[in-house]
DNA sequence: ACAATACTGTTTACTAAGGTAACAATATAT
DNA sequence: ATATATTGTTACCTTAGTAAACAGTATTGT
C-alpha cells in the first residue's frame, strides 16, 4: 500500500526521523558542552542569553527581553535578580514610562559578557567541525528560516 | 582588526549567530505544537519517545531504552510507572537476566502510539511547510549527521 | 474628564525534564 | 571467592518554563 506522504529520510526508524525528536538530540549536546566548558557555577545558558541581550541592545525593557527571548516576563524576574546581585546588569527607571525597568550591563557584564561570548563561540566551532564548512552555513540557515516562520508574531 | 574566525551568518546579531540559540527556539515551536496539539493529557513528548521506541523495538530492558534516548535510566521508572499503569506498556522478566527488565508494548499502546505517530507527523509536516522539500530533507540530514558525529558513544 | 482596557514588573505556585548519588539484587571478571 | 560492574529503583536537587493573579501605570474610547 502506498504512503500517502513519503517520510524525509526513508531509512531510519520513525523516531530517528522526527523533527522534534532530532532538534532536541542536538540541542543537548549543544546545551552539555555549554555546561561543561562554560557554566562552571558561572551563568546558566539563560541567563548567558540574558545578558547577550543586554549588552546588545542597552536599554531595553524587561518585556521587551522576554519577548525577543521567547520567555515569559515572570521568568525573568529572578535572572535579573541574579545578574543585578552580581554586578553584572542594572534596572534603570525609564523616562517616558514608570512602569518599565531599562536594562543596562555593567562594565563587569560587559567583560563577562565578552569572555563568555568567545568561549561559546569557540566550542561551538568545535562542536560544528564535523560538518563542512557550506553544511554549518546551510544549517545555521535553515534553524533560522524555520525560526522565522513561526515567530512573525513574538520577536523582532 | 580581522577577525581570526569569521561568523557563519554575518548580517546578525551574536546571539543569533549561536548553534545553540538557533537550536533551542527551534525546538521550542515544535515542542509547543506537540503540547497543544498532541498532549492534551494523552502522552508528554518524553513519554511518546519511550513509547516509540517500545514498540519499535520490543523487548528492550530499561537501561537499553535510556542508552538509545540519551536520558538517565532513573529518569525512565516514572515514565515506565505511568505507561504500565495506564495498560500502554508492560514489564516482563528478562530469561537470563534476572535484574533486567523487558519492556513491551501492550495492545492498546501500539494503536494509541499509531494515533499519536500519525498527528505528530502532520503536525511536522505543517510546521516544515515553510521550507520547500529540498531544504527539509537537507534540515533533518544534517541535524543527523550533527547528532552521530557526538552520540557516537551512547546510543546504537 | 472618565471609564474601560492594556501593559509592566512582580510574586506565587505548579509542571516537565533532567542530574546525582546512593542502594539492594544480580552478573561478570579475575 | 572476591572484586567489579550492571540493573532497576528511590530520594533529593536544579533548571526551565507555564499560569494566574496583583498593584501600579499608560492608553484608548467616548
Amino acid at each position: 500500500m502506498a504512503k500517502a506522504h513519503p517520510a524525509l529520510l526513508e531509512d531510519e526508524s520513525d523516531i530517528e526521523r522526527l523533527l522534534g525528536y532530532n532538534l532536541k538530540r542536538a540541542y543537548m549536546i549543544v546545551r552539555d558542552d555549554f555546561r561543561n566548558q562554560v557554566e562552571q557555577s558561572v551563568l546558566s545558558p539563560r541567563a548567558f542569553s540574558v545578558l547577550t541581550l543586554i549588552v546588545e541592545s542597552s536599554g531595553m525593557t524587561q518585556s521587551e527581553v522576554a519577548r525577543q527571548l521567547g520567555i515569559e516576563r515572570s521568568g525573568l524576574v529572578a535572572i535579573i535578580d541574579d545578574l543585578e546581585a552580581r554586578g553584572l546588569a542594572e534596572r534603570r527607571a525609564v523616562p517616558g514610562d514608570r512602569r518599565a525597568q531599562a536594562l543596562i550591563a555593567t562594565e563587569a557584564g560587559y567583560e563577562l559578557h565578552a569572555q563568555i561570548l568567545a568561549r561559546v563561540q569557540a566550542h561551538e566551532r568545535a562542536l560544528l567541525a564535523p560538518l563542512d564548512r557550506a553544511e554549518q552555513v546551510q544549517l545555521l540557515t535553515l534553524l533560522r528560516k524555520f525560526r522565522s516562520a513561526h515567530e512573525k508574531d513574538e520577536a523582532s
